[in-house]
DNA sequence: ATTAGCTTATGT
DNA sequence: CATAAGCTAATC
């Protein structure tokens, strides 16, 4: 008898019995058809054991066993359920996202027959053969000579015999039939034939070679670990990661190696590959993302699965590969949103990874130039530990960083300003040299915030602590999160100054002010308007690079891997804008381009000059929400219960709500209600609680609610960083809760 | 998620 | 009394 979680729909532990013929074949973590009320579904195998609560005689038997070894091994089992609890989604939606789709379809593993001599006959038998069965006889020539094993149907056909033939000369005990996986031709790429006389590691420097050390003994230690690698671009992280997989390897261990999709291209995949097979010469090393096809996918987890290959590279959702005895998890530029899965179940990848280490006691390493908060803030704490690779490639002299308090300079030039004294000087200084300016602006096109251009002050919900959003069109505040709103306040409610409305400094306003303080320059603008058309984008590098314009004005477009030799000027217009946008990430996006832009100003050996133009003092703290997408989440919901004709909303709003009643839920009821009667102006109307709760709702609230602290001093932070040869300071962040492994 | 089966409204 | 719609509870 067998615990079932049924892939239906719905989370519970079903019990089924386990015929005769399977009895050998089942253990936890094996997919399973089973019949459930009149239908038959997918289901794994959560235990072993008779069920507490259910009569015996009453169970169903399981119909068939789909792979003969655990589709969901026993730590990615454990891993669903904790994701299933962080992640507010069902146990199923989990271990349906752990599958790849071919083997979620129910695909059974793809064999051939094969046929074999099982027994050299007399020569009296043949005789005797040929005569009382020449079709048998026919068959046994055929095979006799024959090297390999070789497909049934084939022979047949060719032939012209039928299977019977074949039952009957197995029976006499003549020949043998064999089945076998049908290999695919996978990985058409040519990396088989030479090449692997590229793959002996260059020598280590010493700080990869401290970093290397570091990470063996973690491995030698059979405990879990996280370690964040620091290390710039150029520094050689990749490295360190291949002798981490050796290591690995060479104890027996499995590996994963994620990447950001983006990074994925055949011609990385392809050295890769080779590095790593020719670090493990035995074994395959599996690739794994999203443009596989099916067939390539299934072979490449039932690779994993049965052990066949150990090392897999790949995506986001090559985290769920079925590693056997995993010890390491390399995460490569950890920071990437790329890692996040944004529809349900929603999940980060290196968070799930280091859950994954965790699980099963193994060594994860996180490698970034530009490190996520988080992820520092838990290297500073020492729960990670710290592994720096601080010798760059290039030896770029690092720009020089001013940081300008707008506070101080709106009193000195009498209102609002755009543009500091600091950077207009600097950039009139660029002009006469005919030397180049980026001017970089992060707005956000839809909404701002509530900002005092004097104190500094936002307005934050009194639900939710995060920052609200200003509404222009109703002249409201409303939190993204909770969808609380209220009207927005004309005074600063802090200090009582009158100027409290941010008037969005978009780019065209920087455009003009830059226009009025430099009329002779040309001066061009790139964001979302300009990118209407088409080639404008490009045309507009072109004449940057070329020299012919002087000034560029800019969103995060600039910034996208981009490189002028002429600009030795950056300056941040506003670097504290998106500080208050209510996600975290959204600013920490920025801080990263920032890092980069700036990185790159300076011309041959003289370094740029970056000017961080700030609102928000360097003291103050700024509250970020973790994840703050009740919106979308509510938006999804509804959009998908629409598309399927589901009944009337209120009663979807009546059996989400329904269960103990509590201020909390109630107040997002109404919330829900009043965005359904937006969206189909459907009248909507909240009954009181009813006895059975669902907890789901509620869990989903507390997953959003986690706070993250971080300081703008973050950013001057970053920038200093670069100046002063990557020592941080002490206390950039302070961070509660966001080391998954303490969430268990 | 799907569905059987129960309760309640609606209609002759 | 029949039929439809609303709703609950179970699925081993």
């Amino acid at each position: 008898m067998v615990g079932v979680h049924p892939l239906a729909g719905f989370d519970k532990l079903l019990h089924y019995r386990v015929p005769d013929h399977l009895m050998g074949s089942v253990e936890v973590g094996t997919l399973v058809r089973v019949p459930l009320g009149r239908r038959q579904t997918l289901g794994l195998v959560g235990t072993l054991g008779a069920p507490a609560d259910y009569p015996v005689e009453r169970l169903k038997a399981v119909l068939q066993v789909v792979y003969p070894f655990p589709a969901i091994p026993a730590d990615l089992l454990a891993l669903a359920k904790w994701m299933g609890s962080y992640y507010a989604c069902s146990l199923d939606g989990v271990i349906e996202g752990m599958l790849p789709a071919p083997v979620r379809a129910g695909a059974a593993m793809k064999e051939e027959t094969l046929l074999v001599l099982a027994r050299r006959l007399t020569d009296e038998e043949s005789a005797r053969l040929e005569k009382r069965a020449p079709q048998q006889f026919r068959l046994y020539r055929f095979l006799e000579p024959q090297l390999v094993p070789l497909n049934k149907q084939r022979v047949l056909t060719r032939l012209g015999l039928s299977a019977a033939v074949v039952t009957a000369l197995v029976k006499s005990g003549a020949i043998r039939q064999e089945s076998r996986r049908v290999e695919r031709v996978a990985y058409v790429d040519g990396m088989d034939a030479g090449e692997r006389v590229a793959s002996l590691a260059p020598t280590l420097n010493p700080e990869q070679r401290a970093a290397v050390q570091r990470l063996s003994e973690g491995l030698a230690r059979g405990a879990f670990g996280v370690s964040l690698l620091h290390g710039v671009t150029g520094s050689g992280k990749t490295e360190v990661y291949l002798h981490a997989i050796e290591e690995a390897l060479k104890g027996g261990g499995g590996v994963i190696f994620l990447v950001p999709e983006v990074a994925l291209t055949p011609q990385t995949v392809a050295r890769l590959r080779s590095r790593l097979e020719a670090i493990a010469p035995d074994h395959r090393c599996v690739v794994w993302h999203s443009h596989l096809s099916e067939g390539e996918r299934l072979d490449g987890w039932l690779a994993l699965a049965k052990g066949e290959a150990r090392v897999v590279v790949g995506a986001r959702s090559a985290v769920f590969a079925p590693v056997r005895n995993l010890r390491l998890i390399v995460v490569d530029e950890e920071h990437e949103p790329a890692y996040k899965q944004d529809e349900t179940p929603r999940y980060h990848g290196r968070d799930v990874a280091v859950m994954r280490a965790k699980l099963n006691r193994a060594v994860c390493v996180l490698g970034s130039a530009t490190p996520s908060l988080e992820s520092y803030a838990n290297a500073l704490s020492g729960r990670y530990e710290l592994l720096r690779l601080t010798e760059r490639v290039d030896a770029r002299k690092l720009p020089h960083i001013q940081v300008v308090d707008m506070k101080i300079e709106v009193m000195r030039q009498r209102g609002l300003t755009t543009l500091s004294r600091v950077l207009v000087d600097a950039m009139h200084a660029r002009f006469e040299r005919r030397e180049q300016t980026i001017l970089f602006i992060n707005r956000r096109g839809y909404s701002s915030s509530m900002l005092c251009t004097k104190c500094g002050h936002t307005e934050e919900c009194r639900h939710c602590s995060i920052t609200m959003t200003y509404h222009r069109s109703d002249e409201t505040i409303r939190c993204h999160l909770c969808g609380d709103s209220r009207p927005a306040p004309s005074r600063c409610p802090k200090c009582g100054a009158p100027d409290i409305r941010w008037k969005g400094l978009g780019t065209q306003r920087v455009e003009e002010s830059v226009r009025r303080v430099l009329p002779k320059a040309r001066i061009e603008r790139i964001d979302a308007d300009t990118m209407a058309k088409k080639n404008r984008f490009r045309e507009l590098l072109g004449e940057f690079r070329t020299g012919k314009i002087d000034v560029l004005v800019g969103t995060q477009m600039i910034g996208k891997g981009l490189d002028f030799p002429n600009v030795t000027l950056v300056g941040l217009v506003d670097a504290d804008i998106s500080m208050h946008i209510p996600d975290f990430r959204a600013n920490e996006r920025t801080f990263q381009l920032l890092v980069q832009v700036a990185g790159r100003a300076g011309r041959g050996d003289r370094a740029g000059e970056v000017v961080v133009q700030t609102f928000t003092p360097q003291s103050e703290t700024i509250q970020f929400s973790r994840h703050a997408d009740f919106e979308g989440f509510a938006e999804s919901e509804l959009r998908m219960r629409q598309q399927f004709r589901y009944p009337p909303y209120r009663h979807l709003i009546h059996h989400l709500f329904r269960g103990p009643s509590e201020e909390k839920l109630k107040f997002y009821a109404e919330q829900w209600a009043r965005l359904v009667e937006k969206t189909f102006g459907d009248r909507v109307e909240l009954r009181g609680p009813s006895p059975s709760p669902i907890e789901r709702i509620k869990d989903h609230y507390r997953w959003q609610l986690w706070y993250f602290t971080a300081s703008i001093s973050k950013i001057i932070g970053e920038l200093s960083e670069l100046r002063a040869g990557f020592a941080w300071p002490d206390d950039v962040v302070q961070v509660l809760d966001v080391d998954p492994s303490n969430l268990v």
